[in-house]
Order: C-alpha cells, then structure tokens, then sequence
DNA sequence: GATGAATGAGAGTTCATTCAT
DNA sequence: TATGAATGAACTCTCATTCAT
C-alpha cells in the first residue's frame, strides 16, 4: 500500500480518536488499530505523538481554510462574502465534526506547541472577519469610523458566536448552515451597520437603554 | 491545619494546574505539592481525581453563576440587565482566568461525567440569555415576535461571543469588564432591535444585502 | 471504656475482618471501624498489624484448644475420648467461623511468623491424637504395634480429615457436630482396630487388595 | 524470545512467588523479575494480577488431575484406583510443590472468583473419591449400602486427610509416595470395609466402644 | 515496507503508621 | 483515655517509544 494512502488512514483514525478522547488519553495503540497498520509504522511515518497531533491540526485548519475560502466569491460585495463565508463555515464543521471537534474543543488545552498552531488559525480567521468588518461598514456608507480595537472586539465576537453556532448547529443535527448562517447574519449585519454609523447602546444612569 | 482551610487550599491549586495542564496531563503530584499538602491528604480529602476535578468545576460554575447575578439588578430594564450581566461576567472571568479556563477550556474536552455539569452551566447562562432577549425585544415595542428556534439560536450566538470574547480580553490584560461588554452590546442590542422591528437581513442573488 | 473490654472487641472485629478478607487485604481503617474505635487506640493497645494478627491467631487456637479439652472426659477410655474430642472440635469450629477461618485458612498462608503459630497449634492437635490413637491401639488389645511413622501419619491424616469436615459441615450448616463426628469415628476406627492387629491393605501385582 | 516460551516462564515465575508470598503480598515486580522480563511484558501477556493468578490456579488445576487420571488404569478394580490415585496424587503434589501451595493454601483464602475454580477442582477430586468409594463398597461385597450424605462425608475426609498428608510428606522430604499412600489406604480402606458390613462404631453411654 | 517483542518512566491509589492535642 | 490530621512507601497498571527481523 503506498504511503500516501496509509498515510492519510493514519492521519484519519488519529483525528477520530483525538476528538473522541483527547490529546493525552488517545493512545498510540488505539490510533494504530484504527489505521489498520502496526505501531511502529505509525512512527515510521510520522514520528511521534506530538507530531501525529501537529499534523493532525495542521491537516484540519488548513481544510476549514480551505473551505472558507471556497465558498466566497471576491467578486461579490462584502455583506455577501460574509455570510457566504459563515455559510461555508458551518458546512464544513457540520461535515467534518470530528476535525472540528480537534481544532475547537482539543488543540487549545494541550499546551504550548499545540495551542500556538491553532492560535495562528483563529487568528486568520480573525483576519479575515476583520476585514470583512470593515468592508461591509464602508459598503453601508460608513460615517463613523470604528476604532481599530473595537473591530477587533467584534471580529473576536462574531467567531466566537459562530464557533458557538456550530456546536449548536451540530447537536440538533437537523440544522442546515444556511439557517445558521442566517441566524448569525441577522444578528451581526444590523448591529454592525448601526455602529458604522454612529448609532449606538448607552447605559443610562436609571436603567434603560438609549441611543446617542 | 483545619480540614475546610485545607481543603479550599486543594482545590485552589487543582484549578491552577487544570487550568495549565488538562485534566489527564495534571498530576496528583503537583496538585498536592502546590497545595502544601501530601497525596494521601488530597485522596483522604477528596477521593479521587476525577471527584477533586468535578468539585473544582462545581465550585468555579457556582461562583461564575453567583457573580453574573450579583451584578444584576432585577428592578432594571431588560438591556440594562443584559449590560450588567455582561459587565459582571467579565470581570468574573477577568479575576478568575484559571477557573475560567477549566470550565471553559478544560471541562468540555474530557468525557461525559465533566461534559455534563458545564452543559449544565453552560444551559442555565444561555436560559438567562434567552429571557433576557424576549425581554429585551418587548420593551423595544416587539412588532415581528422572533421564533423559539431564532431565540435560542440567538442567546447561542451571544454566549459564545461572550466567551470568545473573555478570552480575547484576558490576553490583551488591559481590557476592562465595561470596555469588552460594550463592545458586545454595541454589537448585539442594536441587531437585537432590529430583528424585533422585523429588519432583517437576506442575500441577494446578485450580491448585496437587503432588509425586508 | 476499660481497657479489656475495648481491647476484646477490637479482636472480635479483627478476627471477622481477617477472616473475610485475608491479612493483607484486611485494613487497619476497616477493623478500627468495626471495633467502633479509632486507629490510634487499636495501634496503642495492639502495637502493629502483625502484633494484632498474632493476637488473634493465639486467642483463637487457645478457644480451640480449651474447647477440645473441656469436652473430653480424662476418665474415659480412648474411643471415646477420641469421640468426645471430635464432637467438641466439630462444635467450636461451627460455633466460630470467623476465628476457624483465621486460622485454618489465612494464618498458614502469609509467611513465616504466623505461620509458625499455627504450625505449633497444629502440633498440639496432633499431639493430642496420636496419644489416642496409641492408647486407642493399646485398648483394643493391640498385636502388631504400629511404627512410630505410620502412627504420625495416621494423627495428620485424622486431623486433616477434620478440617476438612469442619469445612464441609459449615457449608451444609444443619449437619450437626455429633454427626460429623460419627462419620469420622466410624471411618477411623475400624481401619485403626484392624491396623492394630496386623491386618493391612496390599496392592495386588494383577490388581485387587489383600489382606495380609 | 517466542511468546510461548515466555508465558510459560511468567506462570512458573508467578506460581513460585504466589506460595510463597499469597496473592496479596505478591508483587508484579518480584515476579516479572524472577521470569527474566519486564513488567510491562507481564501485563501484555496476561492482563492483570488476578488474571495471572487465575492462570497458575488453572494450570496447576489442570495438571494435578491429568497427574491422577494419568496414574489410573481404568482396568483395574477400584482398590487398586484407590490407591493408584493417591499415589499419583503425592506424587504429584511432592514434585510440584509450589503449585500444590498455590492451590491449597493460596486460593481458597483471596476471594469469589479464585476460591470457585478451586472449589470446582476440589469437587473434581471428592467427586472421583465419591466414585471409588461406591465400587470399592460394591467390590468388596457391601451388605449395608451407605446413605449419600454419609459417602459424601467419607469423600470429604479422604480428600482432608489426603491434602493433609500431602502436607506432611513434604515437609519430612525423603518420603515416597507409595509410603504415604500406603498410610492413608490402610487407614481408610478397612474401614470402608467395614462401614459397608454395617459394622459401625458407636459410642457407649458408660465408654467403651462397640460395634453394632 | 512492515512487525512482534520488549521496556523505562510515571500515573493514580492505598495503607500502616505516627504526632500534637 | 482518645483522636483528627498527616505522610512515606509501595503497588497495580499504562503508554510512548524502539529494536531485531
């Protein structure tokens, strides 16, 4: 068998049993026998646990990339790359749960090496919802220029939400992404648009809110 | 020593090495050295380690739950309850990042006995959410009431930008409780309103969004 | 609390733990709980484990010994004496399972010191018997006197023969002592009467037994 | 080395370390080091503790009976099977006699599920000695047939004197087999003669013994 | 390319035993 | 007389990892 193929078993069953038991209580045996290979093949191929598991994060955040960045069209206004992206995001996390489970849930209680490399994903996910911000305001007519580190805020607000939704989204598996998408677009395209144009919530010394 | 000074001390330094370590990585060793005490005493004290993790999350769910109500003034408009909670929860987990993170982080990742009391917490903070955000809507002047489905979809959404954003503002350490809780504000009631108004957003075939 | 009675329960409970779960298995906690005492008290009374393993193994084969005596009648020719002590065995082992057990089953298996204790009451109980069994021989008119070898053999078999029957009468605990002890009687002494007058099982080349 | 081989000498290495410690008190590292191999290997070839321990009670089960049986020739009349038997079954016991230990003295004494394969072994051997004992009645002429309980009870004692014997033969080494089972088939082989003549012990009110 | 055989290191857990009071 | 508090040492068991073939 060529060792692509093997290689990519491997890859497979080890994503499988990290999401199924995580980082430290996966066990090489488990892995191997779910590859359908021998133990020491598997460290023939890849090395080592902390590098099957690197591989395994790498393999994974580069697919969701990939997906995300599949369902944009760049030739589409920013409001619709947006919610084309989220759409694309719940896609894939619906199909693959198991990878997602390792990325989300997994990589980033286990240590430095681990947690750096899915930093690096959220953060260009981060990037891009960044962008897309400030895109959309400017497309919405902007007349209030949002600071640098409230967008920031929000990029942080909008992929926790949606890293939020897929989990939901996945328990009651009936969800479709488009609905999730819709769901969280409804929630942020309206606020968003409201704050870039200055128009924003207040707490008001007795109780109740108020615009300025 | 007396036992319950004692005892507090275990489960201090438990949260701490959780919190760094994972569940299956943290030793009974170090536990028990940074706790001042010995093994024994902690088994004595408290079982095992699986029992001393599930207390740790117990104690970090009800002190989590008690400061967000503590921030809350029930005699408040809906909004108003929404920002102090918010305001409460972030500086809960600003003044707890290690209890945080093992309720956030460590707990959901290992297997349903731990699983299960954060879905738990997890449920009760999003049931607040959720009363809060009809609420929230009827004082608005409600005129399209929001399906159950959206609700809840909605108060999903919301907790996990609240988490993320804890997250985000416990690494850039400056950030305050009210700063990061009007960023979500800002970004949640005003798309709040709308939704209630019945403005919503819908793709457009041809790109653009449009509000119906 | 005076001291005697306090120190008796804590051998009652010893002796109980001891038997159901074997000297190793049995802890300190668990015979302290039993004596309705605590752990410091039993360790200041009865110094160790092993002191208090002894402890019971002698107050027990001491019960043992004392009972066979006190059912055997000094004026009484040989068989009947050897009767009398049999029923008188049989009854105290039924009527103390616990402290048969100690002895019977865990004190010869866990090492050296006990061991020893057992072996000399073992020894006493043999004693006992091959006194019988050569005034037994001698009563019946003994014509072929029995090589002191075969004689400490018969002993060992006949009490090996006891303890098994002890056993077994405990498992089917209607059989009463006298019972018991008849069917011993009547498979010993016949094969000793015919013993002490020369009358021996042979193999046979062509097989079949002969007596010589 | 092939696996086989090494199983083979972790059974010796167990059976050698549990008579002479108990099951308690015997430790993995002792025995994997007397098998030449390490612990781990132990645990890979035979599970746990307590499936190693069930292994050397089978093993030593298994060739205790293929011993007796292989002493036997079924030809022949049933004294001289008795007697076969008992020989070969000293045999047996003085050549093995860790094995015989571990059955005898270690089994019976560490729980439910090891005291039920040696009770089952035990019942073998009574239920074989139950046999012999009806022939030996039936060939010897029997004018009184015996009552069950009563054979059952014979069974038993031979057996106890017999574990007994076994006992004591190895302790004074230079004893043969045949001369102990000489010892024990005078004892009790007239008196099966006799019982199944109805000749019968009894005690008399005054003393005295007599036959009925 | 593939594996059966083997292990060093370390985990959770238990227990006999002792102080200070 | 009596005990709550505390521990050193040992045990069973697991796992990532490596050779020799």
């Amino acid at each position: 068998m060529p060792r692509e193929v093997r290689e990519r078993q491997m890859l497979d069953a080890a994503v499988a049993v990290f999401a199924r038991r995580g980082y430290r209580a996966a066990s090489m045996d488990e892995i191997a026998e779910l590859a359908g290979a021998s133990k020491p093949l598997v460290y023939l191929y890849l090395n080592s646990k902390e590098d099957l598991f690197s591989a395994c994060i790498r393999r994974e955040a580069e697919a969701l990339i990939a997906a995300v960045r599949a369902a944009v069209d760049p030739g589409t206004p920013a409001d619709r790359r947006l919610w084309d992206g989220l759409r694309g995001f719940f896609a894939h996390t619906a199909a693959h749960p198991d990878g997602w489970a390792v990325l989300h849930c997994q990589a980033r209680t286990h240590g430095e090496p681990f947690a750096l490399e899915v930093a690096a994903l959220r953060r260009r996910l981060v990037d891009v919802v960044t962008q897309l911000i400030t895109e959309t305001a400017a497309d919405g007519g902007c007349t209030a220029p949002l600071p640098e580190t409230e967008v920031a805020g929000l990029a942080h607000a909008l992929v926790g939400a949606a890293e939020s939704l897929a989990g939901w989204s996945n328990e009651r598996d009936g969800a479709a992404a488009s609905e999730t998408a819709a769901t969280l677009m409804n929630f942020a395209w309206t606020g968003l648009e409201n704050l870039s144009h200055g128009r924003r919530w207040a707490p008001v010394a007795a109780g109740g809110g108020a615009r300025t």
